[in-house]
RNA sequence: GGGUGAUUAGCUCAGUUGGCUAGAGCGCCUCGUUUACACCGAGGAGGUCGGGGGUUCGAGCCCCUCAUCACCCACCA
């Protein structure tokens, strides 16, 4: 089959696709160790994002490196039911069709949003095969699959019979929008302008008054308190009066208590304990009461009829003209402060009294913080590791409920007769149940969803017993955004010690974000997104991929750049037509066997090249250094290959050594761009009925390391020929030279990549000679040109002095002789030798223009360093003085 | 308020424990219709490594300081 001209992605990345899964190419079966990721889990409802193609692309390549290496690869694919976030979506697909979820019952929401998941499932499934990440799909899992939820019941079990999960009335943080808590690292704080009102507090004595500072005077309803510091010099007499609280009248005690900062505001403080958590936690110390007054919606209660039900900013206005009319208010100020809002619908969060069910995470993160000091753990990038540690030691208790329908079902319920007579039991569908004669009524929250994913790395290897628990885990990286460290890394660390007794991945990999083309984040209230799909079909999988780690730096966020695909694309087209060329070649010279000899030295030098970039890019892939492991890949492909070895075997062509190049330079390129690399070796049929996702990576046979030296210096004669003839403009010009036989041999590939006329051995030489190889070449030019070139000698000579002068003096510098260490200074002598024999190569040359000008008589003459030994026939030293006048 | 990272070519980024004349891709300039590829080939220009100090024989890299930009964490009324 003839390979086309252009490389058309979309024509071969499906089937490509199916064979490798008809193929179970991606099943674990290498005879080596074990290697095995797990895919963060993307959202079912929605489609893939860039961040999921980046991560999937990363995943990829690790996967398909170490399979070809031949580890037993694992790479797990999965769904998650993202019970929030998915609830927003669905909760907005309702208001559109003017519904509520006040219109349905808890099972009727749970079953739509199940139905709602299900479509779309299949469709971000589609999208990882168009990805081309090579996951096995037997293992494919989701969140809400039983093994999951069997999972994190026995989890809450555990911890509700080790007494680390408990039942409180706690301030949470709620969004009145939403109707549901969330768990602290869910709010997202921002710096917000408000305004500071200081209000009076009149004693009840009549004795005076004190003045307090709000951003929130609508609380004062639920105040049931002041605190002022104990050791305020103002405020000692006020410690233990009764403030009459504006408005009501109800009276309230002063306190002293240490938390109040006595530089902000007045130094006294109103205590709202039932909305503020600085104020819940003093009042607790007092013995306060807490007064509610803010409801689930976000509206007043508790309150006098006028501010009844009015929204907290409404009632805020209302409670703030009043209290001026009344002269309650001393005055106002600006001030900015940080306010938490729900993260999705930008809500603020209101603190409120809720009974949920909290995690004690204090001895949960202790023994993560131990398995990270020790460095259990190897984080790319490593600041990660310091940061998560800081997180841990802050870290308050975790509130799991959420108080919506679409999650996992709190297995627990209250008794009707006994509010504080909880039990844990799974029959999580029934809404009542009766045990020992006592009726009990189902908690109706959910988990939160970082609940169940927690349990994510052992729970879809199937724990605990099984083979796959056996063989996968600790899973080898654990690979996500940095974003999601927090909420989820963390909390997989702190379960899979907890359940599993071990660190559950041993290395972690976070990504960062890809904002747009400007750096803005995207979003889709900015209209900024960018389909990851709609690339995929405009450049191709494999281009879009090498687009997105071309760049890749761990945990630093970087702008998508498009000019990086089109490259990725122009890459995957360059591999093409190496192929279509080799295709030809093949065409031309059938091989039967898969037998090759290296002959030339552009062979040899080939493979030499090749085995340095086989090396580069499995060290790099190994330290997950991803753009550096591409470059190696690219420079290899495009470089080495196309541009020299295959030119120069256009005059000396040896197809098996090509064909061999081709096929294992399709590995090293495999992971990066696997469908056209694939599609090439099935097209070409390199290897009969095999697949290259299961090759092996490529074991490189030795090169002729002197042949290949040989043919570098046959590139330093190309490269500064082809300087000379493109700055002045030489057209058909022959190139002479004097005795070495490679060149003779190799006569014909000078030609072709110069363009020179012809590559004559001579005699004497004359011309212009080639200043940068230490054999005498000469190119044929016109005296005039001639002339010319005199004055950018001198140019290059006054740049090389500068550089010998440089080494010189680094050389004579005693501290330096001294304390440098050995090799150092042995390089540095070595570049001496070589700068000073091409600047007597340049006053050569400048002799010969100039012969009665002595330069620099008293400049050594040193013979070049090291000129390279040949199989190819004997090598003379030139000899600087043997230039001939013009 | 606490913490972290970044600042290198016009743009996006590399630069490993301090040691060759600081690299790549894209862009730019010049030239080129050589039958694998114009999604191409050849050549070239372009950087006082954010500013200022310091340590060192030697600093893009280490220390101090300033500036700017990101990000993370946090219950300051």
């Amino acid at each position: 089959m003839k390979l086309p001209k252009t490389y058309e992605p979309n024509e071969y990345e499906q089937d490509i696709y199916a064979l490798w899964e008809r193929s179970e190419a991606f099943s674990p079966s290498g005879k080596g160790e074990s290697f095995s990721v797990v895919v963060p889990p993307p959202n079912a409802n929605g489609n893939l994002h860039l961040g999921h193609a980046l991560g999937l692309g990363i995943e990829d390549i690790l996967a398909r490196y170490r399979r070809l290496k031949g580890d037993r690869t694992l790479l797990v694919p999965g769904a998650d039911h993202a019970g929030f976030e998915t609830w927003v979506v669905y909760e907005k697909k309702l208001a559109a069709e003017g519904k509520s979820r006040f219109d349905f019952t808890r099972e009727q929401l749970y079953e739509q949003v199940w139905n709602f998941v299900a479509e779309n499932r299949q469709h971000f499934e589609e999208q990882f095969r168009q990805l081309g990440a090579g996951v096995d799909w037997r293992h494919f899992t989701f969140t809400l699959d039983e093994k999951i939820v069997r999972l994190a019941y026995s989890t809450f079990k555990k911890m509700w019979d080790e007494k680390l999960i408990y039942r409180g009335e706690r301030l949470v943080n709620f969004c009145t929008f939403h109707g549901t808590s969330f768990a602290d690292i869910e709010v997202v704080h921002k710096e917000e302008k408000g305004s500071l009102w200081y209000i009076r507090y009149p004693f009840t004595d009549n004795s005076g008054e004190v003045v307090v500072a709000t951003t929130r005077p609508e609380t004062m309803f639920g105040d049931t308190g002041v605190a002022v510091h104990p050791a305020d010099p103002r405020y000692q007499n006020f410690i233990g009066k009764s403030v009459k609280l504006p408005l009501t009248g109800r009276e309230v005690p002063i306190v002293a208590d240490t938390f109040v900062d006595t530089k902000f505001g007045t130094g006294a403080v109103k205590l709202t304990p039932a909305h503020d958590p600085n104020d819940y936690e003093a009042a607790k110390r007092h013995d306060l009461p807490f007064i509610t007054v803010v409801d689930h919606e976000g509206k007043m209660k508790n309150v006098p009829e006028k501010y009844r039900s009015l929204k907290v900013e409404a009632a805020r206005e209302k409670v703030v003209a009043d209290l001026t009319a009344q002269r309650f208010i001393v005055q106002t100020e600006e001030l900015s402060h940080s306010v938490g809002h729900c993260y999705k619908c930008d809500t603020v969060i209101e603190p409120m009294l809720r009974e949920q069910w909290f995690v004690d995470m204090r001895p949960l993160a202790n023994k993560a913080i131990k398995a990270l000091e020790a460095g259990e753990i190897a984080f790319y990038p490593n600041v990660k590791q310091g940061q998560l540690i800081t997180y841990l030691k802050g870290l308050k208790d975790w509130n799991i409920s959420r108080q919506i329908a679409w999650g996992i079902p709190i297995p627990a319920f209250q008794n009707v007769d006994d509010p504080d007579d909880w039990i844990y039991d799974e029959r999580v569908s029934e809404e009542i149940i009766t045990v020992e004669g006592k009726t009990y009524h189902r908690d109706p929250d959910v988990f939160d969803t970082w609940f169940s994913s927690s349990s994510w790395p052992w729970a879809v290897l199937d724990y605990p017993g099984s083979e796959d628990f056996k063989n996968f885990y600790p899973l080898s990286v654990m690979e996500t955004g940095f974003d999601i460290l927090m909420p989820w890394v963390s909390r997989m660390l702190m379960m899979g010690l907890y359940v599993t007794d071990r660190v559950p991945f041993e290395k972690v990999y976070l990504h960062g974000l890809i904002q747009d083309e400007h750096g803005q984040k995207m979003s889709k209230s900015k209209g900024n997104v960018i389909d990851p799909i709609a690339k995929v079909r405009q450049f191709g999988a494999d281009a879009f991929r090498i687009g997105l780690i071309s760049d890749e730096s761990p945990g630093s966020n970087r702008p998508y750049d498009e000019s990086k695909v089109v490259g990725g694309r122009n890459f995957c087209n360059k591999l093409w037509n190496i192929a279509r060329y080799t295709e030809d070649l093949l065409d031309k010279n059938p091989i039967k066997e898969k037998h090759f000899n290296a002959t030339t030295l552009a062979d040899h030098w080939v493979l030499s090249k090749l085995q340095q970039s086989t090396d580069t890019v499995a060290d790099s892939l190994d330290k997950y250094n991803f753009s550096e492991a591409y470059e190696a890949v690219r420079r290899f492909v495009w470089d080495d290959l196309a541009d020299w070895y295959i030119e120069a075997s256009k005059v000396q062509p040896n197809p098996a050594l090509l064909r061999y190049i081709l096929a294992s330079v399709l590995k090293l390129a495999h992971p990066f761009a696997p469908f056209v690399t694939e599609t090439i070796w099935q097209t070409l049929a390199i290897d009969q009925n095999s697949l290259l996702a299961t090759s092996e990576w490529p074991e490189v046979s030795l090169p002729d390391r002197e042949l290949a030296a040989t043919f570098e210096e046959i590139r330093t004669i190309i490269f500064e020929t082809r300087n000379l003839v493109n700055s002045l403009r030489l057209r058909q010009t022959k190139l002479h030279y004097i005795a070495p036989a490679f060149v003779t041999e190799n006569s014909a590939i000078i030609e072709r990549l110069t363009g020179v006329k012809t590559v004559t051995e001579v005699q004497t030489g004359a011309g212009l000679k080639l200043i940068t190889t230490p054999y005498d070449c000469w190119l044929e030019v016109t005296p005039e040109l001639l002339t010319n070139h005199a004055n950018t000698l001198k140019e290059q000579r006054k740049a090389q002095v500068e550089v010998v002068d440089h080494l010189k003096s680094r050389l004579t510098n005693q501290g330096y002789t001294e304390k440098a260490p050995a090799n150092i200074i042995e390089q540095t002598k070595v570049q001496l030798a070589q700068a000073e024999s091409l600047l007597s190569t340049i006053d050569g040359e400048i002799n010969r223009f100039a012969p009665k000008q002595v330069v620099n008589p008293d400049q050594p003459k040193s013979s070049p360093p090291n000129p390279p030994t040949t199989g190819q026939g004997s090598v003379k030293p030139p000899a600087p003085e043997s230039g001939v006048s013009v």
